[in-house]
DNA sequence: GTACATGATTACCG
DNA sequence: CGGTAATCATGTAC
C-alpha cells in the first residue's frame, strides 16, 4: 500500500514546509510525512502512529470533508454495473465437466467396479478393460488436479476477500466507506477469481477432450476375437444362413458365450453378412466346414432328422410367416 | 513390405 | 433403431 499512497499523494517537494510558519500547513505536512513513512516502521510503532492520527484534532474535520466529496462523486459511480446473466461459455464448461464426471461428486470405486466387472466376465480380452481402467485413472488424475486447483483458487479468493474487507473496515475509520462499496469490491474480486477459474475449467475440458479422443483412437486399435469366439459366431451364422439375424436375446447369449459385447456381436454379424454376400464363393469352404461341424454335433447329441444346412434350409422360427427375407441361399 | 483378414466406424436408408 | 455398404485402421500370414 505504500505505493498507493505515494502515487495518490505525489511526492510533495519541500515537505518540511518550514519556510512559512502557518501551523495548519505544518500539521498537514507532519501527517503526510507520517503516512509516507508508516511502512518503514514496526507494526507497533505504526499502530501507535495510526492511533495518534486517529486522535488528531484535525481528523474529524478531514473526515467530514472526505465525506462531503464522496457524497458528490458517489452518485456518478452508481449504476456502473448490472449483474451479467452468467457467461454461457462458463455454463457450457460446467455442464461438460459435470457430464464427464470431473466436476461432480466422486464416484467412489466406480473405476474399480468397472474393471472387476470386465475382468470377471470370463475370457474377455483383458485389453479393453485395461484400456478402460487406464482411461479412468487418467480421468481421475485430471479430476484430482482440477479439484485441488479449484480449492486453491477458492481459498485464495476468500483469503483475499477477507483481507480486502479488513482493509476497508480499517480504512473506514479514516475515510467513508459504504457497505455498498465493500459489496462492489467483493464482487470485483470474485469476478477476477472466477475468470481464473474459467481458465482452469477450460484447460481441464481440453485435457478431457484430448484424453477422450486418445481413448477413442485406442478403441480403434482392434484385437481379433479369440478362435473360440469366432468358432461360436460362425457356427451360429452358418446354421442360420437362411436368416442370419440373431434376435436381441440370441445376441446376448452369443456375447456371453464369446466373452464380447452385444454390439461386438452385432458388428460381427453385420460384417459377416455383407462379406458373405459379396463373395459367397470365398466362404463356401468355411460354410461346408461349419455345416459339417453342426452335423457332427447334431448326430452326436441326438439323432437329428435334419440335414444340416449348407444348403440354406431354414432352421429359424422366424420362417413361420414365410417371409424369409435376405435368404442368401439363392446365391448358392 | 505387401496383401489380405477383420473388427470398428460412418453415412445413409426405411 | 437396426440394417447395409463403404471405409478406416489394425492384425496377421507370406
Amino acid at each position: 500500500m505504500p505505493s498507493f499512497l505515494g502515487e495518490a499523494l505525489g511526492d510533495p517537494p519541500g515537505l518540511d514546509g518550514s519556510e512559512n510558519g502557518l501551523e495548519n500547513r505544518r500539521d498537514i505536512g507532519d501527517i503526510l510525512q507520517q503516512i509516507m513513512t508508516i511502512t518503514d516502521q514496526s507494526l507497533d510503532e505504526a499502530q501507535a502512529k495510526k492511533h495518534a492520527l486517529n486522535c488528531h484534532r484535525m481528523k474529524p474535520a478531514l473526515f467530514s470533508v472526505l465525506c462531503e466529496i464522496k457524497e458528490k462523486t458517489g452518485l456518478s459511480m452508481r449504476s456502473t454495473q448490472e449483474e451479467e446473466p452468467q457467461d454461457p461459455q462458463l455454463v457450457r464448461l460446467d455442464n461438460m465437466l459435470l457430464a464427464e464426471g470431473v466436476a461432480g461428486p466422486e464416484k467412489g470405486g466406480g473405476a474399480a467396479a468397472a474393471v472387476s466387472a470386465a475382468t470377471s466376465s470370463g475370457g474377455m480380452s483383458p485389453d479393453s478393460s485395461l484400456e478402460h481402467s487406464d482411461y479412468k485413472s487418467k480421468l481421475s488424475q485430471i479430476r484430482t488436479i482440477y479439484h485441488t486447483e479449484l480449492e486453491k483458487y477458492e481459498q485464495a479468493c476468500s483469503e483475499f476477500t477477507t483481507h480486502v474487507m479488513n482493509l476497508l473496515r480499517e480504512q473506514s475509520r479514516t475515510r467513508p466507506v459504504s457497505p455498498r462499496e465493500i459489496e462492489r469490491m467483493v464482487a470485483i474480486i470474485h469476478r477476477k477469481f472466477s475468470s481464473i477459474q474459467t481458465q482452469l475449467k477450460q484447460s481441464t475440458c481440453e485435457a478431457v477432450m484430448i484424453l477422450r479422443s486418445r481413448f477413442l483412437d485406442a478403441r480403434r486399435k482392434r484385437r481379433n476375437f479369440s478362435k473360440q469366439a469366432t468358432e461360436i459366431l460362425n457356427e451360429y451364422f452358418y446354421s442360420h444362413l437362411s436368416n442370419p439375424y440373431p434376435s436381441e436375446e440370441a445376441k446376448e447369449e452369443l456375447a456371453k458365450q464369446c466373452g464380447i459385447t452385444v454390439s461386438q456381436v452385432s458388428n460381427w454379424f453385420g460384417n459377416k453378412r455383407i462379406r458373405y454376400k459379396k463373395n459367397i464363393g470365398k466362404f463356401q469352404e468355411e460354410a461346408n466346414l461349419y455345416a459339417m461341424k453342426t452335423a457332427i454335433g447334431a448326430t452326436q447329441s441326438e439323432e437329428s432328422p435334419h440335414t444340416p444346412n449348407s444348403t440354406g434350409e431354414m432352421k429359424q422360427g422366424s420362417s413361420c410367416h414365410g417371409n424369409k427375407r435376405n435368404s442368401y441361399t439363392k446365391y448358392m
